[in-house]
DNA sequence: ACTCAACCGACAGGTTGTCGGTTGATATGA
DNA sequence: TCATATCAACCGACAACCTGTCGGTTGAGT
């Protein structure tokens, strides 16, 4: 009665349909946790039709990241491109798309951080940053002009906050709502310091934002 | 011929053997691809004996971090409490501590930072960080009693200076010569910035001490 | 001659990736 | 309009690994 019967989709289809399903277990058990049988029982085919479409386990664990980020990063984009939008309130809102739960992002993103997801955590971040850097290093480069800033090294300090970003908002280890509120702080002063903004800059936009 | 012959050892003498052989394998193969299967032939065990000294794999993952990384903190905390050198060279040779070739360091970290290894990676620098911050934000309170620092918040800043130069110096992905130096360069000027040290006050120490 | 820490290896139950064979949607031609 | 050929998509058995368990063995020290 559960016997298997043949349903034949498009290509496409059917990969959308695999990195739907197993998105969803690489986040909830972990990259290392949940196996390609699990991934292609919830889906409904055969060990060769995975194979078929996906090269290896890794192969999918790409394909996934590729897909967050690309969509995470068109959004970033938009904002970025929108010129309307004061320097620095755009860089604040450029760094929010990513940070800030979307569609999916947000529970990948917790999930994602704890230790069991260390291969898929770092693939991400690495992959992000080398997408989302250019995009800030230009708007930096224009508060430069602007006076609003005074940076040296626009690139490698750009690259600086959006990695200590990444990696510190991850509470996978428990801490004190009190020294997660100050790393906050400390993040955004030393924000301003190293774009050589004027003091509180960052702050007020920040809390613009977020009232 | 080939047949086992018992060889019985004491438990700590056998326990670091398998730590040196696992140590080995997992920074040249990775740890997900070094078996223990591996690791018990190259010993010259059984798979029972392995399991009698260690409970999982990831068990002997763990004990080799620590094994490091206390020899890394015993390293820098012996730097850290000698006050008669000035508080920046003090510092700097602290974190040189962490990243310059030691007895086995360099290799390890070299091989550590592959994405293969991404737990491995993932679990020393967290565990390192825990480690050294606390070291190194005495120094810096040191510096700011004296007057030669200005900030406002010593942990959560020297905390991301350390990620930073952790993650910064995985030379996994290739670059240019040129922006690798441009990365130290840019990196140095930061450091100065987040401390309020004067300008060029790092660089001298950084450039005395590696002349 | 007893005890028990250290050791052994077979085995259960999992894993990923391969491969020869099958099926059905679509194109072709009579 | 109906037969048939083609090939992308699919199937599931299987090989070759993997980790962790467990009942039994051995030998050094008392």
């Amino acid at each position: 009665m559960d016997k298997k019967q043949r349903v034949v989709k498009e290509a496409a289809e059917r990969r959308n349909e695999i990195l739907d399903v197993a998105e969803e277990l690489f986040v909830s058990k972990g990259y290392d946790k949940a196996s390609t049988n699990d991934i292609l029982e919830r889906v409904g085919i055969a060990r060769g039709t995975l194979y078929y479409h996906f090269s290896s386990k890794e192969d999918i664990l790409n394909a996934i990241i590729d897909r967050i980020n690309s969509s995470l990063i068109s959004r970033a984009s938009t904002i970025a491109a929108d010129t309307s939008i004061p320097v620095i309130d755009r860089i604040v809102m450029t760094i929010a798309a990513l940070n800030v739960d979307t569609d999916i992002g947000h529970e990948i993103i917790d999930q994602v951080h704890k230790p069991q997801n260390a291969l898929m955590h770092q693939k991400m971040l690495h992959n992000l940053i080398e997408g989302i850097v250019p995009i800030i290093v230009r708007i930096v480069e224009e508060g430069n002009e602007q006076g609003i800033f005074h940076i040296k090294y626009p690139a490698e300090t750009v690259e600086m906050l959006i990695l200590y970003s990444g990696t510190v908002f991850d509470d996978d280890y428990d801490e004190s709502e009190e020294r997660s509120a100050n790393r906050i702080k400390a993040f955004l002063h030393n924000t301003e310091l190293l774009l050589g903004a004027k003091e509180g800059s960052v702050q007020q936009a920040m809390s613009k934002l977020f009232k």
